[in-house]
RNA sequence: GCCGCGGUGGCGGAACCGGUAGACGCGUUGGACUUAAAAUCCAAUGAUAGUAAUAUCGUGGGAGUUCAAGUCUCCCCCGCGGCACCA
């Protein structure tokens, strides 16, 4: 029996006296840099994930050991952290003693895995020697102006009592019953279990942020935090991944997380209504104050109102725009907002809303229409409508945007709720790979949807000559007048139905480009979709032609959606049954011009699309507005005006708003604009042609800039606990009270939205603060280039009254933010460098008071310091830093563990970066991995680290769980990975682990199985020593000295051959980390080994063929003399004679010799393989002859090569034959002639193979 | 809603380019050894029918392509993970 404990112990100390797996980090000539992430040391100890995860890289840095690499697999202990510290609390113990304590526990467990881990160069994250560095890195953070402080909304764990990053909050889905007791509700199944209880669909679900360690909810709270500025390397982040090695999903996520859209921002200029009077209701005196929440330093100015978007193309189905609720205008233009009341109070609900549960939020859109201002668009200069509303983010582009109901879901919910006009200017369009070698013609072409009342059926086309499924369908031709009549006429011709009655056309134009095979042309078609319904059964006689063409058939409504298989009926349908719908595709615009001027067309111009109640046009030449009430198409020139419009006396306007539909001003001033707006026509271009035509044009006429935007946040790293490293830095009141901030010196600042004349004549410099860059503003347009050399001192710039702003007496909340910022980074010094570590100090009562100060706020020793610049009085931050600053850096840190001058060591790191391998789990995907890659990216700029990218390859292994469910302490089946090692050795359980599936999708651990593996190693135990027993201890039967003769190798004993193949699949397996394959192939091994210790090589060859032979081959039990007779042949030409006269012979040749198979034909595994590699010479043949079976005799094992590209010869259909044999009774329906089988068919039966 | 991954015996899971589905392990059943148990060894083990040879059905469901589909295409269902008014 294997002794695991005795054996384990020898091996693993002999390991450590040798230290075998100590690396000499300077000399290694074959560096292997393989890393796992360090455990997070909890009190229950090494969690068996942590070992599933370890043993598998471990496994995967021992291959590469055994290839010859110098293999550098470092530990560590990731011990900082809120985990352990609520665990000591918990326990009422204090955290150091708990440390200590751990991480002795956790070395040993780790010794105990087997892994080959170099002790020599562990770091805790707790340890000064190594959070020194962790500092040292905040410092170099805060020189290079990536660490900041900043008043903003956070996430805040009511339970940790600390802020967390965004990455930290997850989503929990929670049960829609609020009585339901489980309301929160971790896992999906036990959600979809609660929701069946409370038969609940579970498309009503919710979700709730929650904090990642505890559960809890977070609430989102006003706090000045530090910051890493990760958004500056979003860009690097993002390319960088288009050429790591590393699993997919992983990169996805990243890329998610990061979140890059390419857009453009537009400007919107604004109208404000010129007869409403400042309100004097106090009421509307509004006060930000009531808004806990800071209102965004949007790009925005007196008159322009910038939007973001990523379809510039649609700009002309702007119908009305959204801003925030946190929006600046609103305050901006609050007094030309008429029902501001109503605004403020909406804003208040929304700010509620979001502190509310957030599951009593209703997701209906809501919005109130700011009144009284109107913004432009600056296609055609329509007026359009400005709404505040919740479903615009404040802190996603300029937290405003440009509504496109049409082409928008959300905007088209918006649009119909409060009954917003939707304007189309992009129709579905589809290029369906068109023929290049074909003509194209354009065509109109209607699509006819008939409706049988009766039944509910559909009139449908079933194609003959194509795989097609539609509707009647046919084109309209030069002479056609009438749509109906068209339609009818084409639905009498192809399937004969004479009455029908037509109902109404369904949605707009579609577009297509694809091939007809019926008429082997290229079509660009314009469809048009009408409803008819059948009258009567009435047919007339249908043509051959189109008789051969297609088949009418009529389908059940329900069943209409997958039978027809035409991609733009399928929209049509779709806009049948559920009518109008937001089509966000790309497509073709059309209503996309604003070239149409009077002198182009007829004397009436559309305005019509401001009046969906009365068409208004307008009349050139008498200078008119005419509109119809009756809403008559063909409004003629000679028409009467409109009563009671008299346009001569109101110059462009329309005098009582009821002749526009009540709402709208006129739209002279459209016609008036027109002149100045440059033209733009985006008509008939595909959407990729379009937005590059509308975004040159945009740029050309100065109100558009390309933009990019990223939904990646900077990093908020500080935490008010206490089991951190310490933030390094130190604030001085002193300092802060003589900095100069904008208020005490007016020349610092210029960033004012308001105007500075100082700065040239007509010119604004404006702020933004989330570019932190100044831009300067001249007459309307924004120069979006940030201003180069401005210095304010020399320009003497003066920051004006808030009154100054243009005249627009509102506060100046850009100012006032801008203000607020440079006041929290003044009077901030980084402690010196040389004072490092910032010891964390002792303290016996940690426990977070939820102030919002971290504990060490209590200790005044550690607060009170001297200001580094002044020396007066200053105080500590009392924040420690983020669990994941420490571990952002580790694999630096592994290997400069000797230096302690230096963080990091140049020469090493250029030796051994990057990590050649690193395996880890992905719900790291957005914490570690991309902290990691940032951090690094830093110091790679800063010149500390050689490789941009710190991980050369990663790969993210699944979740181990037990029993089919995810191991929890609630449930009480967490495992214990001391107790199986003891149990069963390690050996038995590492490769358990492995054995359990593939490394990627996780395992499901069940402590039956891990029996058949602790059997597994008894048995390579055993067996090895039953080889030293036997005879085979002479043989030397593994081995292939280097005088075996030529013979010997080709002739090689089955043992070696297995053992050959078995190292060839090994270390495929291996390289490709199936360690799962790898160990089932290692199995398989030791069976046959075991089998052939069974059957001693002395045994007769007969006796193996009987046992094998037979059972395998069947009919073929004389295979051995049969195929050496073929062999011998050496070069076969098989040439069968068939009984049919007719047939003509098939040749196939076969070169084939005995010593290119390298065995003996005694040994009848072998034998199998010949049989093998004589199907796989066939193959060949079978390529010459282009198709072919070939059957052993019951066994039926067709190797037809697939796809041949160009064969160098084909069968010519007339030589299609097919080939009887009597031994397969199945193959007798072939014979029978019922089927004619379209290839050669060879059978090959002991009788054929004997004919030759 | 969008994106990614997945659904194969009683169980964990194999199957490279489409080519004998279920490797390997667990479990189960029968047998050997044993006073007995454990351990070990041998045999069987997808389902159904049949003493058997063998036949039919079988990779979430439904269509399709193919001589051949777990694998490719389309539609649908279910599970997991990520993102989610991201303009």
């Amino acid at each position: 029996m294997y002794n695991h404990k005795k054996i384990e112990k020898k091996w693993q100390e002999k390991w450590e006296d040798n230290k075998i797996y100590q690396v000499d980090l300077d000399k290694a000539k074959k560096p292997f840099y393989n890393l796992m992430m360090f455990p997070y040391p909890s009190a229950e100890g090494l969690h068996v994930g942590n070992m599933y995860a370890f043993v598998h890289s471990d496994v995967y840095g021992r291959f590469m050991k055994l290839q010859g690499y110098d293999m550098f697999e470092p530990i560590g202990l990731d011990g900082f952290g809120i985990h352990s510290e609520n665990y000591a609390i918990k326990i009422g113990e204090h955290i150091k003693d708990v440390s200590k304590r751990t991480e002795k526990h956790f070395y040993d467990q780790l010794h105990k895995i087997g892994n080959a881990y170099d002790w020599s160069r562990k770091v805790e994250t707790y340890n000064p020697n190594y959070y020194k560095w962790t500092q040292w890195l905040f410092l170099q953070m805060y020189k290079k102006n990536l660490a900041y402080r900043k008043k903003s909304s956070v996430n805040w764990c009511p339970s940790c009592k600390t802020v967390l990053s965004d990455e930290q909050v997850v989503k929990l889905k929670v049960c829609p019953v609020k009585s339901c007791r489980a309301r929160i509700l971790l896992k999906t199944k036990l959600f979809n279990r609660v929701n069946k209880v409370h038969k609940v669909k579970s498309n009503k679900e919710e979700e709730v942020n929650v904090c990642e360690r505890c559960d809890t909810p977070v609430e989102k709270k006003q706090m000045e935090q530090w910051f890493w500025k990760i958004t500056d390397y979003a860009e690097r982040l993002l390319k960088n991944l288009n050429w790591l090695d590393w699993s997919e999903e992983v990169k996805t996520i990243q890329k998610n997380w990061i979140g890059k859209s390419e857009g453009v921002v537009i400007q919107f200029s604004m109208n404000m209504s010129k007869d409403i009077r400042c309100p004097k209701n106090k009421k509307l005196n509004f006060e930000v104050s009531k808004f806990n929440f800071l209102f965004f330093g949007h790009r925005m100015s007196k008159d322009i109102l910038e939007v973001f978007t990523t379809r510039p193309d649609t700009l002309f189905g702007c119908t009305y725009m959204v801003v925030c609720p946190e929006h600046k205008s609103i305050i901006n233009y609050q007094l030309s907002i008429t029902n501001y009341a109503e605004v403020c109070k909406y804003i208040e609900q929304a700010k509620k809303k979001s502190e509310l549960d957030r599951t009593d939020l209703n997701k209906d859109k809501t919005g109130v229409e700011l009144k009284g201002v109107k913004a432009i668009n600056p296609v055609n200069n329509e007026e359009i409508p400005i709404f505040v509303a919740d479903y615009v983010l404040p802190d996603y582009g300029t937290g405003a945007i440009m509504a496109v109901p049409a082409h928008d879901e959300r905007d088209f919910e918006f649009a119909k709720k409060y009954r917003l006009k939707i304007k189309e200017v992009v129709a579905p369009f589809l290029r369906d790979n068109p023929r290049k070698d074909k003509e194209t013609e354009k065509r109109d072409v209607v699509t006819v949807i008939v409706k049988n009342p009766q039944n509910n059926t559909f009139l449908c086309l079933n194609w003959n000559t194509t795989e097609w499924q539609s509707f009647p369908t046919g084109g309209i031709e030069k002479d056609d007048l009438n749509l109906i009549t068209v339609a009818k006429r084409e639905v009498e011709e192809e399937t004969g139905y004479k009455n029908i009655k037509f109902i109404k056309q369904i949605g707009n134009s579609i577009y297509a480009e694809f091939y007809r095979p019926h008429k082997d042309s290229n079509v660009y078609a314009h469809f048009k979709y009408l409803l008819f319904e059948l009258e009567n059964e009435e047919r007339a006689e249908i043509s051959q032609k189109e008789k051969s063409q297609h088949k009418a058939v009529w389908v059940e409504e329900k069943k209409v959606n997958s039978f027809i298989n035409v991609w733009n009926q399928k929209i049509a349908w779709k806009k049948l049954i559920h009518g109008d719908f937001a089509y966000c595709e790309e497509g073709i615009n059309i209503n996309s011009n604003n070239t149409k001027t009077p002198e182009k067309s007829e004397a009436f111009v559309g305005s019509e699309d401001c009046y969906p109640q009365h068409k208004v046009r307008y009349c050139q030449s008498i200078n008119s507005i005419k509109y119809n009430k009756n809403n008559v198409k063909h409004f003629q020139c000679g028409a009467e005006p409109a009563e009671g419009f008299e346009p001569s006396s109101h110059g462009l306007t329309i005098p009582d708003s009821r002749h526009a539909a009540g709402t709208y001003t006129p739209n002279l001033l459209y016609q008036k604009n027109q002149d100045q707006t440059k033209p733009l026509n985006l008509n008939g271009l595909e959407t990729k042609q379009a937005k590059e035509k509308i975004i040159k044009w945009l740029e050309e006429n100065k109100i558009g800039k390309r933009e990019v935007n990223y939904k990646l946040r900077d990093w908020c790293v500080s935490r008010q606990r206490y089991w951190g490293p310490p933030i390094p830095m130190i604030y001085c009141e002193h300092c802060a009270q003589n900095a100069k901030t904008p208020e005490k010196n007016s020349e610092g600042f210029c960033e004012s939205e308001g105007c500075c004349p100082q700065y040239g004549q007509d010119c604004h410099l404006v702020y933004s603060v989330k570019h932190n860059k100044k831009f300067v503003k001249s007459s309307n347009n924004i120069s979006m280039e940030p201003v180069e050399g401005f210095e304010p001192s020399v320009h003497k710039v003066t920051i004006l009254e808030p009154h100054h702003a243009t005249g627009t007496p509102t506060p100046n909340l850009l100012y006032q933010e801008i203000q607020n910022q440079a006041k929290s980074q003044s009077g901030w010094h980084s402690a010196p460098e040389k004072d490092l570590p910032v010891e964390l100090p002792e303290m016996d009562d940690f426990l977070p008071d939820g102030t919002g100060k971290g504990p060490l706020n209590k200790i005044k020793e550690f607060v009170n310091v001297k200001c580094p610049k002044c020396g007066k009085p200053a105080k500590r931050e009392t924040d420690v830093s983020d669990p994941f600053v420490d571990s952002c850096w580790y694999f630096l840190r592994y290997l400069s563990t000797e230096f302690n001058n230096k963080a990091l060591d140049k020469e090493r790191l250029k030796k051994w970066m990057p990590v050649d391998m690193y395996i880890g789990g992905r719900e790291h995907s957005v914490l570690h991995l991309l902290y990691a890659r940032f951090v690094n990216m830093v110091l790679y700029d800063l010149g500390y680290s050689p490789e941009e990218e710190p991980f050369k390859k990663f790969r993210a292994h699944g979740l181990l769980i037990k029993d089919g469910v995810k191991m929890s302490k609630s449930k009480g089946n967490v495992i214990n990975p001391d107790e199986y090692i003891e149990k069963y050795g390690a050996d038995a359980v590492r490769m358990y682990l492995m054995f359990l599936g593939d490394m990627r999708q996780g395992g499901d651990w069940r402590d039956s199985g891990i029996k058949g593996m602790k059997r597994f190693v008894n048995r390579i135990y055993n067996l090895f020593n039953k080889i030293q027993d036997t005879r085979y201890k002479d043989t030397n039967k593994f081995k292939i000295s280097n005088n075996t003769s030529k013979s010997d190798i080709r002739h090689p004993t089955s043992d070696i051959r297995n053992l050959h193949k078995t190292i060839k699949g090994v270390t495929e397996d291996l390289e490709n980390l199936k360690f799962n394959t790898a160990i089932s192939k290692l199995m398989i091994l030791v069976n046959k080994l075991e089998q052939d210790t069974k059957f001693p090589k002395t045994a007769p060859p007969q006796f193996a063929a009987a046992n094998w032979g037979g059972a395998v081959f069947g009919n073929l039990v004389s295979c051995s003399s049969l195929f050496t007779k073929i062999i011998n042949l050496e070069i076969a030409v098989l040439n069968f004679k068939f009984s049919k006269s007719s047939v003509t012979p098939l040749i196939v040749l076969c070169k084939f010799r005995m010593s290119d198979v390298g065995c003996r034909m005694s040994d009848f595994d072998v034998l199998f393989e010949i049989l093998n590699l004589f199907v796989s010479l066939y193959l060949v043949s079978c390529i010459l002859l282009n198709k072919l079976y070939i059957l052993f005799t019951n066994r039926f094992i067709p190797l037809i090569p697939l796809s041949l590209q160009s064969p160098p010869c084909r069968m010519s259909p007339k030589n299609i034959k097919y080939i009887r044999t009597a031994s397969a009774p199945y193959f007798s329906i072939y014979s029978s002639g019922l089927i004619t089988l379209p290839f050669d068919l060879l059978i090959l039966t002991p009788s054929l193979i004997k004919s030759p």
